[in-house]
DNA sequence: TTGTAAGCGTTATCAT
DNA sequence: ATGATAACGCTTACAA
């Protein structure tokens, strides 16, 4: 016996029957010896290929089953060339994790992730230029195949970069620029013209668009969408009504309050997500006025809360459980490298109507 | 040349220049080429290995710069059997991902993590029969190296499983077994011990408590905490007015609306977490009655949402974020098979004061 | 200071 | 139907 082999030994038992209490690691190698035929048999018993004696295979999995063997994924993926993962670096300046709509998506996505056998990896950028390099990084390491680019800016570096060095990657959210890739994004022109109709047809004449920066491209949609939809319904844009706040309670109750000491307030004010529309109504309520008669208020998302504030608020819900499985689907596709046939998804929100747009519904 | 070395010359060339438009993957083996070095010799001079001439280690840094040299964590994975990644589960029950707390929490463990160089991977449960094998699996795989678990009951099998099998994982809550595991909580008992003795002071002496299923350990030391927090007070413990609901607003409406018909209703609510106090402060309002003098109401978690409510809500913070702090380097330290030095963490909460108990504040 | 060789656990190729 | 061998890219013990 060779001391070479000899040391092989002595560390497989080691190993085996570890010092005291560590858990033990079968391998391939492991059932051969047991069943007394090649490692390569025992692989391809396991993945049932038909080159393989039925009992040659029973044995061999009756086995492993014995032995409690599970397949190390970090060998298959060394070998196989692949991750099995795909990454999602949140971005510094939000979705925070915290964001309920956010975690819904993320949890459809996760579902079809998982469902395929990937793992998907979680990370958050500190700062703006720590969000482009470490996607490149990541599949650099070959520690993801794919990734995730959520809350897309009208024009985004990560995107650029990502296309330039050819990196597999799903986008939720556009980008202005012409270019092809794959792409979930909610039709916020549409969601805000029929909110936007909902508001002409009650009579409202002055109304307000409250939002978070328009860098971001779901904002500069709502923002088209708002100036078209009040075109569309022979109303005149006024841009003094159209503001900008951080997409917070807090932020809302700013920019309403900068509203309604215009020397002449809007009657309806509409607000670029749900939080900020509950920070609008709370102004609103500070002032004195009624939210749904003295000013009608409107939100995008239909998160938990909006049907439950006092009074509940009509919003346009987006999509987001679709969104979700869409995006993972599309991940799974390109982690594993298949072309995504339809790259460009554009999913319809729906109008959710309230009392804080109309105090008659439920009372 | 033998066909051998052919083929892994034209295979290398493939890689290289690959099919058009394909990522070039830089190797170790490329660089050594390149420097005229063994592959040995690279490894050691990008690590800062000390027998490494200065001369060449300038080369291999400068050679593997121009290439684009970035290291391929798989390979070193396996050589060093370790999945330098940790896993989360989250159980079918809750918390969703949309819980802002867990956000905040998550948000917090994540930056340890990754600072560490470590993955963070991010599953579901679909049912509560899939929570248990999956961590084991996930372990076993050598996708992760340890795994983090939430949301504990009071007797946990995952956490019974783990321990059986000698997983490392940290858990964030405790169980009433006697167990010694890593394990990060807070203490609720004190908290509900500052928040009932600021409720007797106000003259309260029929308090309540809603909350979620007492099955949870965090629920179960709330109510523990409540009963011996009233007696504390020298009041009367009235198990009436302890009742259980869903952990949302409507569980916390329903809850509230069961405690205000009963003979001798409540003067005070307390709900377990903050989303159930609003629904528990829509309830009151439903019924006609004044939030904060007719009956005060409080809650647990201090969620954004606390501060800007109508009235603000007296609630008791938890340090999500320290928690998230501390249970990230655990996961860290448990993943590179370190013992933790003191595995068992009771954080304190914070009571907060605002006006849902007390109309005066700020009025 | 550098190189050789073995090995991590798996899969793929080719020969038998 | 089965096995020998190489390979994935990296680290490390040992030899030179």
């Amino acid at each position: 016996m060779t001391p070479k082999t000899f040391w092989a030994i002595i560390k497989d038992e080691c190993k085996r029957f570890g010092s005291g209490s560590q858990r033990v690691t079968v391998t391939l190698k492991d059932i051969a010896r047991q069943v007394n035929r090649s490692v390569t048999t025992v692989s391809r018993a396991l993945h049932d290929y038909t080159d393989v004696s039925p009992e040659t295979r029973a044995l061999v999995r009756r086995t492993a089953e014995e032995l409690g063997y599970v397949p190390n994924v970090v060998a298959r993926r060394l070998q196989k060339q692949r991750a099995d993962a795909v990454g999602l670096i949140l971005p510094s300046y939000g979705p925070r994790l915290s964001d309920p709509l956010f975690g819904d998506m993320l949890s459809a996505a996760v579902e079809e992730i998982t469902r395929a056998g990937l793992d998907l990896l979680v990370s958050i950028a500190h700062c703006p230029e720590d969000e482009v390099e470490p996607y490149y990084q990541r599949v650099g390491e070959r520690r993801v195949d794919s990734v995730w680019i959520v809350h897309t800016r009208c024009h985004d570096a990560r995107i650029a970069y990502l296309l330039e060095r050819r990196v597999p990657f799903v986008a939720s959210g556009r980008v202005l620029e012409d270019w092809v890739f794959p792409c979930v994004d909610v039709d916020y022109v549409r969601g805000m013209h029929s909110l936007v109709s909902h508001l002409a047809q009650l009579g409202h004449r002055r109304i307000a668009f409250a939002s978070d920066s328009a860098e971001l491209t779901f904002v500069h949609y709502q923002r088209e969408g708002f100036r078209r939809a009040v075109r569309d319904c022979a109303l005149e844009v006024i841009e003094d009504l159209i503001v900008e706040g951080s997409p917070t309670q807090r932020g809302g109750y700013d920019a309403a309050q900068t509203l309604l000491s215009r020397r002449n307030p809007p009657t309806a004010i509409i607000a670029g997500n749900d939080l900020m529309a509950l920070g609008v109504m709370s102004a609103i309520q500070d002032q004195g006025l009624e939210v749904g008669s003295d000013v009608a208020v409107a939100g995008f998302g239909d998160i938990p809360l909006a049907e439950t504030s006092h009074p509940s608020l009509t919003t346009v819900r987006l999509p987001t459980q679709q969104m979700g499985k869409l995006v993972g689907q599309m991940l799974v596709m390109s982690a594993c490298g298949q072309e995504i046939p339809n790259p460009y998804k554009l999913l319809k929100p729906a109008l959710i109507i309230r009392q804080s747009t109309n105090l008659d519904l439920w009372l």
